[in-house]
DNA sequence: CTAGATATGTGTATGATCTAAACTAATTCG
DNA sequence: CGAATTAGTTTAGATCATACACATATCTAG
């Protein structure tokens, strides 16, 4: 009936990453590559964000026409799932020879957030579901290593994990689409920080919101002009709470971490 | 310089959903509103999800042309903010009598997944920022409410509620793609989920990803036909670990939590 | 070595979409 | 009443993804 595709079939999606396709041998030689595709979109949307990844705008950056693009990739959408997951190509950490998992996860936040910020439009990308491609699952590996460290067997693992991506996510989103609101206003994240509270507090009335009013009187979103506590920085007190939670959980089951590995 | 009026500037945001503007007295009435105009967008999301939500669809669910929505909505962007705070127009959870802020958190989680169920479209648009519309606010207050309940302070209590809503949001939203992906193919989300397992298990290799290749062996991915838990379900896991964590933390402070109101 | 098969990149075209601008008609204030 | 103002319409433009037919280069079967 339907001759569409359906919009994010997981099966497809982990052909398209790993390049399960039959190479070609007839016809002339591609002078384009899959990759430098997916190069030119990542160099495009670094320098003007997701907005100014046309298809018209990639094929530009690379010299050739808009619809070659389309010999080495299905679809836009598919291209930025390409994109996505090159931008994840970095390393993960390594293990930590100490076996302090607390310690890997931190390395892994910060690992994570590293890409984010050399590649902010990443977190504004629609691409929902769990990572399939080689370099999200090979950070995805590296995640879930550390916290199966802790005592959690792989499915309370899984949703450990879940639970910090979103958070880390969510929160470079909200600071990028801030800072880029900021600076198109001309101002700085503080100022805008500062600008956005009162123009909320004109219409949070102590009645109806005491509670985001008490917020808003202690200055929770508008630091200080010293302080500037950046929401990234603010991050760090819920994956202390998310992590003291994993750690208390498994405590009260019995289990306990695993030791160092032994030299 | 820049002519183009920033994407998404809070302080105009905030003008845009507390409808902060004069009322205009000459001209011919309207026959329109933008009341209604939010209303038709919102029948159109439900029905065909934000994909269908074109300003002429959405004109010709009001039997109207297309540019008569502009006289309402200065930009689709601007629509689609409004939506989203106007699906979130249902009650938020009462404070409970008993202060249990644990139940209370419950109950507003349940609240937001119901508001999810009902406009699967809200977790997919593509709005950042922290809720800003008298709808949005309520919530955020609910949750707040309960949250500063436990012990913690405002600042603390606002990131742990982005914890939470981070966590509901994105568990919805891979649940919801993965269902509709899962219609698209004609199977059952746990079938749909089964199938997925299987595509991963030809790329995962035991060796370069070991504890990936243990997930998929315990099954956590796809459950057996019996008990078929959804991502929705598993999400509550990761729920108590946070507000154990939170727990422990108002402990360790040797702050308390707000005892019941008085009779 | 040749001829057909096949893949590459191009040119052209189509349909969707958002929205600017000029226009018509209704309404109200002075 | 008449000028000002506003609602909805018409028309048109810009951008975009992508379908399709084509010329051309390359490979492989015979």
């Amino acid at each position: 009936m339907s001759e569409r595709r359906p919009q994010s079939d997981m099966t497809r999606e982990v052909e398209l990453l790993w390049e399960l396709r039959g190479t070609a041998r007839r016809g002339p030689k591609p002078k384009l590559s899959r990759e430098a595709v997916i190069r030119a979109a990542v160099t495009v949307a670094d320098a003007e964000g997701l907005e100014g990844v046309s298809m018209q705008r990639v094929a530009g950056e690379l010299g050739f026409t808009t619809m070659s693009l389309y010999r080495h990739v299905d679809s836009k959408e598919d291209l930025l799932v390409l994109m996505v997951d090159a931008a994840m190509a970095q390393d993960p950490p390594e293990p930590r020879a100490d076996a302090d998992w607390r310690a890997g996860i931190g390395e892994w936040v910060a690992g994570v957030h590293g890409i984010y910020r050399r590649h902010p439009w990443v977190v504004f990308a629609a691409v929902f579901g769990p990572p399939l491609g080689p370099n999200g699952l090979r950070w995805m590996e590296a995640a879930l290593r550390e916290l199966v460290r802790s005592g959690l067997n792989t499915g309370e693992a899984v949703q450990v994990l879940m639970t910090i991506s979103s958070v880390v996510r969510d929160t470079c989103r909200i600071e990028f689409d801030m800072r880029r609101a900021a600076e198109a206003a001309g101002a700085t994240l503080a100022e805008h920080e500062r600008a956005h509270a009162l123009s909320l507090s004109r219409v949070v009335a102590p009645e109806r919101f005491p509670t985001i009013a008490a917020m808003l009187d202690d200055g929770v979103m508008a630091a200080g002009p010293g302080e500037a506590t950046t929401p990234t920085e603010d991050m760090s007190f819920s994956l202390e709470r998310i992590l003291d939670g994993v750690e208390l959980y498994v405590e009260r089951q019995g289990r306990a971490p695993a030791p160092p590995a032994p030299r």
